[in-house]
RNA sequence: GGGCCCGUAGCUCAGCCCGGUUAGAGCAGGGGGCUUUUAACCCUCGUGUCGCAGGUUCGAAUCCUGCCGGGCCCA
């Protein structure tokens, strides 16, 4: 927007202020944005404030050091008494006070300072010191602009309140506020402790491509595009597993992906259309592997993220949501059939002739086309999910519901397939995983058939991945983990758009 | 898709129920003062699409309808 475009006569103000502010400071030969902090100060390096902090924590009232400093940061506070200003500087590590005294500092640089405004990024090298309050801070004996803001920051007490303009202007939300840095922070460090966890397995980190002329492995809609020199329709992924079972057939053994996945569907506060997952495949393992493997990703993502949202890094007991929830493996295990007997009051089977009756009774809408497995997952999530606090393996997904797990080994009717819940969210889904091509193919044409019989879109499935299955995958238990959900378990957001820094929205 | 709530200055919010001077406050900003402040303080300065459109009325930020944007809950 050009200043002309700016409405309402109280901001043009503002920002005219500041330009000439900007223009005061250039004409006394100090640049409003400078190159560096060694070319504006004379100095290559900034102290952080947090090691100012640490290495001056036993001061007294007025006592001022002969260590001399430099911070670098942006201005948040500015309390000026005439002869003597108050600046409070915040680098990425805390905030420190900065003393500007008219007998320290030249008459020029002195002045200058007039120019400052909230928001400014200033340069300031004195020494360290405490005032006659006792507060910590640097005595300016020179200082700097780094960069001018020629924009307010938004209120100083309140900050950045309308959740609008927090994911729309996220960055001044992160300078307002300290809750998105902390979000930020934690997914940083869930995805370098996921990435630490599997490398020491000896699982490599691939990239499968994100533009497929099929999407698949999950039921979803796509985004489609289009590819100019291909002259060809293109869907963004919606799923990592198929490639990564490719690299499977192709013989490496270990393997997973950490990467963004498409769904062109609805938004709220656990979905969102692009969203970042974990999936993770090892050769001649099973679902009973995939559950230890689970144990120790969610407990080491949590010992990580612990000390960035307040608690003791091995504390395992987490409050979300107002509830305790105990992370300490191993966790409890359940079957899909044994949980929603248990919710209905009677044994629920895959052969009970009274399955739909059941399900209407219980307030689940069930469609003509589902079969009794179909009907078992809805009452699952209607009755079940929900409920479930402490971290449960739910096991064993009847086939039908999970074309890509193989059928298990007690129970043909059933697949060695379990969800990871805690605090009633759904973190990981995992199988021992179908390598028959012939039992594969049947299975994806029943997908197709149920959901031309529901009208829903018909997607073709991939014809490469079945023949990649032809030429042999190795045993393999596989599990897929959602790093958005796991976020908002371990730091007890509210939403998943306190989790994403830039959340999908409606154009501006 | 259904229900409830919100939209007033750059930011944070009053005012709306029960219509009636010229729509207010704090922060930020302009001017002035102040050598120890801690959201500094004191004096002073307001050209706002009251989300948009329509309606009711002598009169609408305020009541009604529709629309747009956002939030929460349910599906």
């Amino acid at each position: 927007m050009s200043e002309d475009e700016a409405i309402g006569s109280r901001e043009t103000e503002l920002l005219a202020a500041r330009r000439t502010s900007m223009e005061k400071l250039e004409r006394a030969g100090m640049p409003a944005f400078a190159l560096t902090l060694e070319r504006a100060l004379g100095v290559a390096e900034q102290t952080p404030i947090a090691a100012v902090r640490a290495a001056h924590g036993e001061l007294g009232l007025d006592d001022v050091t002969g260590t001399i400093v430099t911070l670098a940061g942006r201005v948040v506070l500015k309390r000026d008494i005439g002869k003597l200003k108050f600046l409070v500087v915040r680098d990425r590590s805390g905030d420190l006070q900065m003393v500007a005294s008219s007998a320290d500092l030249p008459e020029d640089q002195f002045t200058l300072l007039d120019e400052v405004d909230l928001g400014d990024i200033i340069g300031v090298t004195g020494r360290v010191g405490t005032t006659r309050k006792g507060e910590l801070s640097v005595f300016a004996d020179r200082w700097a602009m780094l960069t001018k803001a020629l924009r307010p920051l938004p209120e100083k007490w309140h900050g950045l309140q309308d959740p609008d303009l927090q994911q729309r202007r996220r960055y001044l939300h992160l300078i307002a506020d300290e809750a998105p840095r902390r979000a930020f922070l934690a997914r940083s460090a869930v995805l370098k402790t996921m990435r630490r966890v599997l490398d020491d397995r000896g699982f490599v980190e691939f990239e499968g491509p994100m533009l497929q002329t099929v999407a698949g492995g999950a039921n979803a809609r796509p985004f489609t595009t289009h590819h100019h020199a291909l002259d060809t329709p293109m869907k963004l992924r919606i799923s990592l597993e198929l490639y990564l079972k490719r690299m499977l057939v192709g013989g490496v053994e270990r393997v997973y992906e950490l990467g963004r996945n498409f769904r062109n569907e609805g938004i709220d506060r656990d979905h969102n259309p692009e969203f970042t997952m974990l999936e993770a495949y090892q050769a001649y393992g099973d679902y009973h592997s995939m559950m230890e493997l689970s144990e120790v990703l969610l407990t080491e993502c949590a010992r990580a993220v612990n000390p960035i949202v307040g608690r003791d890094a091995d504390d395992l007991r987490i409050s979300v949501q107002g509830r305790t929830i105990d992370l300490t493996p191993p966790f409890a295990r359940i079957t899909i059939l044994g949980s929603v007997s248990d919710a209905v009051g009677e044994s629920v089977t895959l052969d009970h002739p009274g399955l739909p009756t059941l399900a209407t009774h219980h307030g689940v809408h069930v469609e003509r086309a589902w079969g009794p497995g179909k009907i078992v997952q809805e009452l699952f999530e209607k009755l079940v999910e929900g409920t479930i606090e402490q971290p449960t393996f739910v096991c064993d997904f009847p086939r039908e519901v999970s074309p890509l797990a193989r059928p298990h080994r007690d129970d043909p009717g059933l697949t060695e397939h379990f969800d990871l819940v805690a605090a009633g969210i759904e973190l990981v889904t995992a199988f021992s995983e179908l390598t028959d091509p012939i039992e594969q193919r049947a299975k994806f044409e029943l997908q197709q058939q149920m959901k031309e019989v529901l009208g829903d879109e018909v997607h073709p499935f991939d014809e490469d991945f079945l023949r990649a299955l032809e030429h042999g995958m190795p045993p393999v238990g596989g599990l897929g983990m959602g790093i958005d959900r796991t976020l908002l378990l371990l730091t007890d957001a509210a939403s998943l758009r306190d989790l994403i820094m830039f959340p999908s929205q409606r154009p501006e």
